[in-house]
RNA sequence: GGAUCCAUAGCUCAACUGGAUAGAGCAGCCGCCUUCUAAGCGGCAGGUUGUAGGUUCGAGUCCUACUGGAUCUGCCA
């Protein structure tokens, strides 16, 4: 495989500094700012500057450049060169080295993506918590997640998704006493009872999510309810058989719902654990963490000190984790961390990432800081990936009229009801049969609503606004979609005219930017490796569409008047944008109807 | 009180980690469909990058202080 040009430039241009003295790292050639003066660009000419000043020299960035310049020209790979400015080298690349490219481009199946050296890797996203509903603050983890997840795995990385499930904590009492309410005959609720019980689940999802809200708001206002709640929450964490087997079935039942819920949006999962399941693992690992001597007792609490300058007084510093609670309780400090532990024990990743809200930023510091003093890891291994709030318009956290948080499964309904209506109105899909309209109403629905989360960067606040999701013009993913859509079609339509796709030769600007669009595809993959900003894929695919549709109305490909050998030319390089566009929308989880 | 994050075009967001004239999309205005999909293409207009300093050849980006917003801050997860 041949390297890209902008590699094949800055190999030019670093050994051109190399042999003028400075360091090789100066010669690096990047995308230009301007691409109107030229396609590339290299700065070091400045930085080579700086350097000599530093040694006492004077120098002038301008005749760096110029040295350098004279160096490198005539090389086979660049066309043209200009210096700029206070010293800004302007490279326009040999147009053959660019049809080159393209046409090796096309012989590799992930079109010069490279590969690294695998890691094991552990990503933790979704974050849903059983018996609760999935609604729109859920969406950002999912998509997220599973947009690293699939990039991680296209980087050659070995990734292990897990769900998490939020499964452990105060709610489940809630919920087991607000069932005793309910139903108090129920033979969970029978002490004497501890085995034989029943197969079929006492409630639906729709009982739990009508169920939980109930409890939670009684406890609010009467502490003799929050009792009961925080009673049956000891009791099942202590063991009761009867309230366990609550639990299995509030997760299965949930667990089948979530599935339902993450596969509308394609989000998979390989592991559905959550905190219950690691609880068997909480008494070894406290008495490890005793043992370790990094445990101290407070206030009749477990807890670990994890910053030196902590100041409980005047609430300064990292507050310390908590293992068990003066009541005895153990806290989702706790869980975190022999989740940590299983997955050591299970796993033993290389790296964990965990797509989480940023307002969980702090307890995550406590966490990694928690189990680099056990011993396990170290700080580099475990990683927060924060994602700012879903707020309304408004700048709040984004509620329905009816103060509700908005179901995800609402939400996905009215993308795909939207993207149904816009293909009535289009007039194209008419003569399709219902189910091929349902699919690509239901393709072109999500990937609106996944691009316009992911095209943000992680960490700004999310603001939702329906009208903005379901407008599909613009840097939408029905625009991506509908560029890839173009391709298929084109290519329907060169089969039955037999036109073959040929070598790629460039004869018009267009070309010429889309191959060199299409080049960037490894870089900005890397890119969104190394930062884990989905954001800068997403980019780099809408650029490649861009340059597509400019492409689509300034190079006919099956018209009459072209001749054969630029049809061919031009059939293989629509052909090639579809090959990279398909690999990167699927990285984002954005799937491709055949027509729309 | 302490800490983290954010502030860029009317709106929603970028800006390759210090480089040229700060870029896209939407909304607005003007053009382009009798042959490969107009969910498209071309063009115009839109900015004192929250404020004030500082660092240097060069700052949206780095440092300091303000202003305004979000979030977190030991026993809910």
């Amino acid at each position: 495989m041949s390297d890209s040009v902008l590699n094949r430039l800055t190999d030019v241009f670093s050994q051109a500094f190399a042999d003028a003295g400075f360091p090789a790292e100066l010669g690096a050639v990047r995308e230009s700012d301007r691409p109107d003066l030229a396609p590339f660009q290299c700065n070091g000419a400045m930085a080579a500057a700086g350097v000599l000043k530093k040694q006492g020299e004077k120098a002038n960035p301008r005749d760096i450049a110029s040295k350098i310049v004279e160096a490198v020209s005539g090389h086979s790979a660049i066309a043209g060169l200009e210096i700029a400015g206070p010293g800004f080298i302007n490279i326009n690349p040999n147009e053959e080295l660019v049809a080159a490219r393209a046409n090796d481009l096309i012989a590799d199946p992930r079109t010069g993506a490279t590969l690294v050296k695998p890691l094991k890797v552990v990503m933790d996203y979704g974050g849903a918590n059983v018996a609760k509903p999935m609604h729109v603050g859920h969406l950002r983890s999912a998509v997220i997640g599973e947009a690293l997840k699939r990039l991680f795995r296209f980087r050659g990385h070995e990734v292990i998704g897990d769900v998490h499930l939020g499964d452990w904590g105060l709610q489940m009492g809630h919920l087991i006493s607000e069932l005793e309410d309910e139903q108090p005959g129920l033979v969970y609720f029978d002490s004497d009872v501890t085995d034989g019980y029943p197969s079929e689940s006492p409630v639906t999802m729709e009982d739990m999510a009508r169920m939980y809200p109930a409890a939670s708001s009684k406890a609010k206002e009467d502490e003799t309810r929050m009792k009961r709640s925080q009673a049956a929450t000891a009791e099942l964490q202590a063991g009761r058989p009867g309230y366990r087997a609550l639990l299995d079935h509030f997760i299965s039942v949930s667990i089948e719902y979530l599935k339902q819920g993450y596969g509308d949006l394609g989000v998979t999962f390989d592991l559905w654990k959550g905190e219950a399941s690691v609880d068997p693992l909480i008494p070894d690992m406290i008495e490890e963490m005793e043992a370790k001597g990094i445990t101290e007792d407070s206030d009749g609490a477990l807890i670990i000190r994890v910053d030196e300058g902590y100041d409980s007084e005047k609430r300064k510093g990292l507050p310390p984790v908590m293992l068990k609670s003066s009541a005895g309780a153990v806290l989702y400090h706790t869980t975190d961390l022999a989740t940590l532990v299983d997955r050591k024990k299970e796993i033993d990743p290389d790296l964990i990432l965990y797509i989480v809200d940023q307002r969980q930023a702090t307890h995550f510091k406590q966490v990694f800081k928690a189990a680099e003093m056990a011993g396990w890891y170290n700080l580099e291994q475990m990683e927060h990936l924060g994602f700012g709030t879903v707020n309304g318009q408004d700048g709040k956290p984004f509620k329905t009229r009816d103060g509700d948080a908005l179901r995800l499964s609402d939400l996905t309904q009215m993308m795909r009801d939207a993207a149904a209506k816009r293909l009535d109105e289009s007039g194209i899909g008419l003569d399709y049969d219902e189910s091929e309209r349902r699919d690509i109403a239901n393709k072109v629905g999500m990937a609106a609503l996944k691009f316009a989360d992911l095209q943000n960067q992680r960490l700004t606040n999310y603001i939702f606004d329906i009208e903005r999701f379901t407008a599909f013009e613009g840097k939408t993913g029905p625009y991506m979609l509908y560029a890839a859509a173009r391709m298929k079609s084109l290519q329907r339509n060169a089969a039955e005219k037999h036109v073959a796709a040929g070598d790629i030769q460039i004869s018009h600007q267009s070309e010429l930017q889309l191959v060199l669009a299409l080049d960037a595809f490894d870089k900005a993959v890397q890119k969104t490796e190394v930062s884990r900003a989905p954001h800068i894929l997403c980019e780099h695919l809408f650029r490649v569409a861009q340059a597509y549709s400019r492409f689509w109305s300034d190079c006919p490909v099956l018209k009459d008047e072209v001749p054969i050998d630029v049809k061919s030319s031009r059939l293989a390089l629509s052909n090639l944008t579809l090959k990279q566009l398909e690999l990167g929308l699927d990285i984002i989880g954005l799937e491709v109807p055949e027509r729309m």
